[in-house]
DNA sequence: CTCCTCGAGATTGTGTGCAAACCTAGAGGT
DNA sequence: ACCTCTAGGTTTGCACACAATCTCGAGGAG
């Protein structure tokens, strides 16, 4: 028997879901009183779930001004980077003795079904390849039963990023990623745990060189647009 | 002109220092009309003072059933300190080609001094010690400037463990510890990133030992109560 | 033309009341 | 002796109201 969700939650829930899925873009302004009315609850649970959203930085709270939803820095997603690619390769290292040979054939026909819709052709789907994507990563986070280190993890990853990070995959860039999965997999089988986590320091490296070359794009993209209005 | 704060933000200040203080011991509940009329305001700066400090993981909230200060099991305990052995030296490699001539004298007093209260003898006041270990890494976190990195870090160290575990150091690991600040000193000074790496890597890996042995002790303790009451 | 001042409107911060959920203790049945 | 159920008091969850603060544009001084 499930115990009924509070308002704060389900408001929580809710949010963390829009922001997520890209509804509610970084920088958009979160209204106390629109998002009461839009959720159909008072304000005061809606307060209660931006300042947990807060903690989680997806959303960003100016006292007396409100809260917008988070944006970054290209500073700050390196950061972000740094830190994940201090931390996945250890929860990938922590996962190959825990994972069973099911397990392993699990994370194959994830890597597999990636490699499917996400080489370059006609079969190409990469709105596909978000949703397995996360699979495959939440998959190894739970076979590392670390939940200190997953904890840190999910408090650093912000999914929107990622999201509109793997748009922007070069081909080449994409096929070393495609690549890395299915070495991540054979590494399991293997189990060695030094080779996971190279494989996925690699990984999170090439991630982050797309990430890095994606932002000059955008932001010589802005600058253009500046000299045009002025 | 600093903005006056908040009454849930002194709420969050205060609530925060008792925690960290030991004033509020692990497992207290923390009752809202209580804590709302120790710190003279209502309950509601206080549920959302609460309500962040749940996020921080300084306090666990269970729905309808009110706060309590965040205990931790022996392996949450062993999974920050996995945590730190990951996030601490990589901070400390980061602060290493920041760090001045002055940065480093600085650190190299804070050694110093450690030395002289923490040697065990007349002068010992391991009270003192708490203070000066805690300037000392909040300094080196610092110099790596890396808040995405130092932000993840804060989140896992509950100050009132390191706290504890200080008053649990057995002379030779006390000894270790101490000879661990100076040896970062050195490196910092030598500009070695990887040295400095690998000091504080041991660092952590000593004060993990110290833990684990104390919790250890307090659980045999406890299987003692148990059965003499029984 | 630029900068400052000052309201009006909108938005957040806080106090308070009430309903619902929870814990405790004790009566009664098995 | 043990379990079940219930009544009471206690505590949290939520809505609502008012106070405090901010935003933004109009108007005037320099």
């Amino acid at each position: 028997m499930t115990r009924p969700l509070t308002s704060a939650e389900r408001a929580l829930a809710t949010l963390r879901d829009l922001i997520m899925g890209g509804e509610l873009a970084p920088g958009a302004r979160l209204g106390e009183v629109e998002l009461a009315e839009r959720l159909g609850v008072s304000r005061t649970p809606v307060r209660e779930a931006l300042s947990r959203l807060a903690a989680e930085g997806l959303v960003e709270i100016a006292p007396n001004r409100g809260a917008r939803v988070a944006t970054w820095t290209v500073a700050e997603l390196e950061g972000v980077f740094d830190l994940r690619s201090v931390l996945e390769p250890q929860l990938t290292a922590h996962a190959v003795p825990n994972a069973t040979p099911a397990d392993v054939d699990e994370l194959d026909a994830l890597a597999r079904r990636m490699h499917e819709v996400g080489t370059p052709g006609p079969g190409q789907d990469l709105d596909a390849l978000v949703p397995l994507n996360r699979a495959f990563h939440d998959r190894l986070v739970a076979l590392a039963a670390h939940p200190t280190l997953a904890t840190a993890l999910a408090a650093a990853i912000h999914p929107p990023i990622v999201r509109r990070n793997f748009l922007t995959y070069d081909e080449a860039s994409l096929r070393r990623s495609l690549a890395h999965h299915s070495e991540i997999v054979a590494a399991l089988r293997a189990g060695d745990p030094e080779w996971a986590r190279a494989v996925m320091t690699s990984h999170i490296a090439n991630a982050r060189a797309v990430m890095v070359r994606a932002a000059r794009v955008r932001m010589a993209e802005q600058v253009a647009r500046e000299e045009e209005s002025a």
